[in-house]
DNA sequence: CGCGACGTTGATTTGCCTCAACGATTGTGG
DNA sequence: CCACAATCGTTGAGGCAAATCAACGTCGCG
């Protein structure tokens, strides 16, 4: 239900009982299984969507037709074509359930008159967004600056839960190398721990 | 002075003369020369700045000693070290003056004293954040899906100005690839333009 | 003028991809 | 309950994209 997304909002601000009302009887729950989308190219996104419960990812697909994995995503978080969202313009991602799960949608519309209604949403959002730039900046970081293997642990380190729900060939897309690489990754660092524990 | 930030936030919010000349008084003009650093890593980022004039890059320097450009901006946009901002820790990042410039200082503290005071801020930061979040997709998507060359010939379709103003081996550290490899996919896609003119 | 900053070029090396084949596990329908 | 297909991970051989290293050309500036 709605616990989920009252709890993230009054991480950032404050809210009446009232506005909380309002607020829940403009947005409508969603219910998806594993492998459901919510969203394919071509679409229009008229929607952000918060995730109550399950695991998400965006992806597209390029010229060459490879999948590559823009976000992962989990309970707390939201998730969304954020770039059609914008522009209006027809989804370029797919976003697709990786477990059965449930989500609160939020059409633009509605969450902008919302917004209007409730000003501390602007905050909310001001300082989520904050956060997910923070995040990307450190991805984009990490990205250029290293090898795949550093990448990886970095990124296991940051997200260790990711990596238990998540099928590797999915991480290794979002690090943006192939699954074969990963897996080479993972039985070379391996190999090291146990020559770390042998000497 | 302030009238490129002034055009800025009208873009997005409206604002009464009183709620801008009370931002005004809080904030502060700063002039900084060609290569100057706004923050070095080690200080504490108290501060946001609005690029009125001029150019700037954010790096970061990795284990190797090599550097890596996080971000570019120019006029109407921020630059800051946002994880710093964010967390209160010390900086990681430089920002530098690509050129003389000035920025408007919006500490911290400040801010958040705005956005309370002037509750539209929020909603300010929020579209301007979004659009950033923005930005900050595509370029990972194009980080992760494409060779160098196609990556590059996107960056300057999308920033052209950038081109015109930045030093060649910046735009490779941005794009996350050598000086020498980005002079060698400049020469392979001119000459590919001049054979199109002799057919 | 001479120096530093920037771009170019070529030879060599390496990180990562591609392709193909092969386990292991899961799940699903007969 | 078993057979078979899907799904996911692993492994190896070979190839390509991009890095590294070193040298050189050019321009602007003190």
């Amino acid at each position: 239900m709605y616990e989920a997304l009252v709890e993230s909002l009054k991480n950032y601000i404050e809210l009446t009982d009232d506005e909380i009302n309002l607020l829940i009887s403009k947005v409508e729950l969603k219910k998806v299984r594993k492998k459901q989308w919510l969203l394919t190219p071509g679409e229009y996104s008229h929607a952000k969507y918060f995730i109550s419960k399950g695991c998400f990812r965006a992806y597209c697909i390029d010229d060459n037709g490879h999948e590559h994995i823009t976000k992962l995503s989990m309970e707390g978080w939201w998730i969304s074509d954020i770039q059609s969202f914008l522009s209006g313009e027809p989804a370029t991602q797919y976003v697709e359930a990786l477990e059965d799960g449930e989500v609160v949608v939020f059409p633009k519309t509605v969450l902008e008159e919302l917004c209007d209604q409730i000003p501390q949403l602007n905050k909310y959002f001001r300082l989520l967004y904050q956060l997910a730039l923070c995040n990307n900046q450190q991805r984009i970081f990490r990205t250029i600056s290293n090898t795949a293997d550093k990448h990886y642990l970095q990124f296991i380190d940051q997200f260790p839960a990711l990596e238990q729900r998540v099928p590797q060939y999915m991480i290794a897309s979002y690090l943006g190398i192939t699954p074969e690489f990963l897996s080479k990754i993972k039985k070379k660092s391996s190999k090291k721990k146990v020559e770390g524990l042998k000497s």
